[in-house]
DNA sequence: TTACCTGCAAAACATTTGCAGTTCT
DNA sequence: AGAACTGCAAATGTTTTGCAGGTAA
């Protein structure tokens, strides 16, 4: 499905500001946090604004376009990975690296106990594991 | 076992503030913000200071006392139940409950996948779950 | 045209830090 | 006595907000 569309359906104006925004956040494996995203588009974007960054990521938040992490780094990161995936980050460096592996199985398991034991409908989660990663195991 | 030991043993330092602070998150399901036990314990303990809260919970949290969540509510929040749980934060209200399900058999399911098919050793992880909480649902 | 968006600057929060004085051990 | 802790105030870092001008539809 088109982006640009959708945007659009959803009542948002595209502007490059936008487009440059979602088009970095979904071609990188990074989770950048705000300052991350502003600092790398601004060689290409000089006259962005760091507070144009907030509000555009906060639209795309609320539309479903983009998810937020709060891995407690003190600042928030950004995924346009929608999938239900978890996350490590590493103790040590601060990364965050997608857990690539399969946990729907578990996950699933874990929401039908909630359903049947308990009264919450889950909406959506966050699973994030810590680690030190292998770079810095080495060091 | 016996905290005041516990944290003399650390090379920390029993004072009536952090006896105040521990005492008070163990008492507690309600998963506090650093704010939050700053307010509650003022009434009782007039001299108290929010630096001296930030400061002990960090000091707490070092020698591995109590626990941090970031839920994504931009601020932290603390809790003194070790025991490998999940949350569920209210989309509406924002509070925090303890998921009382049992999910170990998930848990160590997943971390041995992670343990075979990547070499990651996990240290310990957060799982948060996100509803609307069936006070918030009825209105 | 008009409603929405951007960029700037200021404001609002949460958290940390430095320091002088106090308190545990 | 000595090292660590507290409380205060100032500083820091992240995110939000208000507003005037600009841009997409």
């Amino acid at each position: 499905m088109n982006t640009v569309e959708y945007l659009r359906e959803q009542g948002l104006k595209v502007t490059p500001q936008r487009i440059a925004i979602y088009s970095m956040l979904s071609n990188t494996k990074s989770h950048p946090s705000a300052e991350d995203i502003y600092k790398e588009l601004l060689p290409t974007n000089p006259s962005m604004s760091l507070a144009t960054v907030y509000k555009t990521l906060d639209s795309f938040k609320s539309i479903g376009l983009i998810q937020e992490l709060s891995v407690g780094s003190g600042k928030n990161n950004y995924d346009a990975d929608l999938s239900s995936h978890a996350h490590i980050v590493c103790l040590d460096c601060g990364n965050i690296y997608d857990l690539e592996v399969d946990i729907s199985n578990q996950l699933n398991n874990i929401k039908d106990k909630i359903a049947t034991e308990k009264s919450f409908i889950i909406s959506h989660q966050q699973i994030t594991f810590y680690s030190v990663c292998p770079t810095c195991k080495k060091s």
